[in-house]
DNA sequence: AATATATAGTTCAATGATTGAACAGTTAAA
DNA sequence: TTTAACTGTTCAATCATTGAACTATATATT
């Protein structure tokens, strides 16, 4: 790989990264309706596919401090989309779990998430998109290699 | 493709594309050390690639409304970083160009952006990371098209 | 057992980003 | 000439995020 073909990659790379999400956020969000801004609905996903999951592993999984999450939590709280119950044995834990309500909710909106994904993803020949999620996740591995060091 | 796999691929997308993202603007973050906001980094960047480039651009190409990109020209102007000047033919139109400094901070800041980005691309082979950023390109004109019907 | 340290989660004030609406100034269209 | 459209700004309101202090609980050290 010659220097300026690296360097127009990285270039390439990190504008397509913020062009890709801004867009992609934009019409997730357009999908949302106002009934969840785009974090409560990554919540509820995270909460509905992770039983039992806790705050401190949303604030990691979601890069934020637990504050940040505290705040969308009680939120979807206050809507009575979730449940928080404690843990018997370690009273400091609180377990996070999908209300009626919130899986109703949750299953309408994901609904329309993935009426656009897939909109998008069927556009490609399946090795290729195959293959694009195959990299993004090794390129998620290595970003969360990257996140540990420091 | 079977209707299980595509909800696979779909459910896989939308989790990758969050996670990575999260993790990747927190990776930009570090490399700015507080110097530039990640908007303010972005915002410089496009405006050292496309001289002369107006607020409504900005706008459109980040996808926010113009009041918000008011606001970070403002603090980058506020710094120095960046010149307003009125165009002569049309005296609504304000363009957009780095100062000295403005000029500095980049090449600075992006030089440590890149570094950051090759490390992780140049962990692929050559012809697995230019096909990835090929999808990434045909996903990017999608949303594009998707965006521009509403 | 007593003490110190670590952890999970919350509260709260401060900061920063984003929006919508109203506005000024300018240009184009009827 | 009048009207409509456009560029950019201001401002108040909203929302997300952070850091620090705090409560309650659990674990480790002496």
């Amino acid at each position: 790989m010659s220097q300026l073909s690296i360097k127009e990659l990285v270039d390439r790379y990190i504008d397509l990264t913020f062009a890709v999400h801004k867009k992609g956020e934009s019409l997730v969000k357009e999908q949302l309706q106002s009934e969840l801004s785009n974090d409560q609905f990554y919540t509820l996903k995270y909460i509905y596919k992770t039983d039992n999951c806790t705050s401190t592993e949303l604030a990691k999984v979601f890069d934020v401090k637990k504050s940040a999450i505290t705040a969308v939590i009680t939120k979807l709280w206050d809507q009575d989309l979730i449940e928080r119950t404690r843990d018997q044995n370690d009273r400091r834990v609180v377990y996070l779990t999908l209300t009626e309500a919130g899986l109703e909710l949750y299953k309408k909106t994901e609904e329309r998430i993935y009426n656009l994904v897939e909109s998008i993803i069927t556009q490609f020949e399946e090795q290729e998109i195959k293959q694009f999620i195959d990299t993004y996740e090794k390129i998620n591995n290595i970003l969360t290699t990257l996140q540990e060091k420091q």
